[in-house]
DNA sequence: CAAATTTTGTGAAAGGAGTCACAAAATTGA
DNA sequence: TCAATTTTGTGACTCCTTTCACAAAATTTG
């Protein structure tokens, strides 16, 4: 398992993988092939074989791969076999909607804090929803709340004007993952990670490909 | 301009180039270089001229492009000049927060509909926060109600069990355009076009990432 | 007006990512 | 036990994307 750059496709690959996999462990299936894996997720199965191939050797020539082990050592190679605790910052439509997702329990993925600024009507309610209640807190207590419960990820859903600064509040918290849904480009130090999640983006290229088929 | 199969990534960065222009538009920028715009965009140069040149050309040697021009080129070969008409399935938390999202209408993307299965307290609902307030309606008048305001963008913001159904509605209805927020892979014949967006696979790759750096 | 300067557009080179094809390994069955 | 079968892991090949480098075009300056 000599040390390659691994091209972000696969990474995302690996995921999608993953959560076939966890549907087959569900469903009781206990073996896959290569082939089948790369069917359900629309890619080549050659592709499979390689992206795995960057972190080892997981198969049985001739059989496949064993389900189980499979989604577990595709887990901890994304590191996603941890649980991640997560912060939300900017209580409004996207970031309620962020604090009772679902999903997020399934997965690995807790969000342990929430931050607004000030709003009375929403400093210091509680999202019931969720497994454990969280309690909204003010984003001037971020960097304390932080350390205490050790967050890792921080999710920006204030306004883009706003973006930037808390990406930086984060940063000041040694908060080393940042998911900022707010239509602006963040920068953060070396050593920490910020996704941007651009909606129009994602709906220009739609309107792109409906322009042109 | 003669045809090409023109990169995934390209429309992506068009997209971004784009909103660097609108900015550099409003502050009273006239002229931009590519050399800036790759600046503002973290990317290379040649790539934005590249980019450019699967389309024609649209800039002046010895002096740049023409910030208002280049703007209006981009958007018209995006198809974000004109106005996309847009749907909602699932007013719950996302579905709600996608209702009041104020950018879409800044951008030319509007919301001329909701739809939810049955729920009394969301049917008739209306969401005041847009321009034009929405009226939730029943899902089983999607297809006379798509007709009727020329939907052409279904966005699925249902549990996944139903998302490939409502994509199938949505079909049906000749919606063509699908942007799936439930963590399923929905299929759509030929002549449509679906995009899934995976939170938990955003998630992963920022979880990889900060594990391995 | 011509030389110097700037910056585009693009062919060629380099670099990555995806697919093919097959030897190697494991299993099955006669 | 050994041939037939299955399926992995991987080198080689192809295809696609990005970057480089420079001629061509426009502008500016002396
Ligand atoms: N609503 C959507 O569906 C949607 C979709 C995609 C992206 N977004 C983006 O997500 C962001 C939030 O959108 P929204 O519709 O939820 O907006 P919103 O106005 O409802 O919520 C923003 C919240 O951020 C809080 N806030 C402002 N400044 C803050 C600060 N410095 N620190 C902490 N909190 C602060 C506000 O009090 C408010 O509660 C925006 O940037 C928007 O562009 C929204
Ligand atoms: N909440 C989030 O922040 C978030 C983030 C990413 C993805 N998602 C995904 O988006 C989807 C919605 O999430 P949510 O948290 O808003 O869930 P939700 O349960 O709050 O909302 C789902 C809504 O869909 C409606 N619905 C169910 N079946 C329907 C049908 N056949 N036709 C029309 N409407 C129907 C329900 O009545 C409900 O109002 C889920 O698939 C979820 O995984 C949610």
């Amino acid at each position: 398992m000599k040390y390659q750059k691994i091209p972000e496709a696969t990474i995302r690959r690996l995921s999608r993988y993953s959560r076939c996999l966890e549907v087959m462990e569900q469903a009781g299936e206990e073996v896959v092939s290569s082939a089948q894996l790369a069917n359900r997720c629309m890619v080549n199965a050659a592709q499979v074989r390689k992206d795995l191939a960057y972190f080892g050797e997981f198969g049985i020539r001739g059989v496949g791969y064993y389900v189980k082990d499979l989604f577990n050592d595709i887990k901890k190679i994304l590191g996603s076999n941890k649980e991640w605790r997560m912060a939300v910052i900017g209580i409004g439509n996207l970031g309620s909607a962020l604090l009772s997702y679902k999903d997020f329990l399934k997965q690995n993925y807790k969000i342990v804090a929430a931050f607004d600024i000030d709003p009375p009507q929403v400093i210091g309610r509680v999202s019931e929803k969720l497994g454990k209640p969280v309690e909204v807190l003010h984003i001037n207590r971020l960097k304390e709340v932080a350390k205490e419960r050790r967050i890792e990820i921080g999710l920006i859903t204030t306004p883009p004007s706003e973006a930037q600064a808390v990406a930086d509040l984060l940063v000041e918290a040694e908060v080393r993952g940042i998911l900022n849904f707010a239509p602006t480009q963040i920068v953060v130090p070396e050593g920490f990670v910020a996704k941007d999640v651009f909606f129009t983006t994602i709906l220009d290229n739609l309107a792109y490909l409906l322009s042109n088929n």
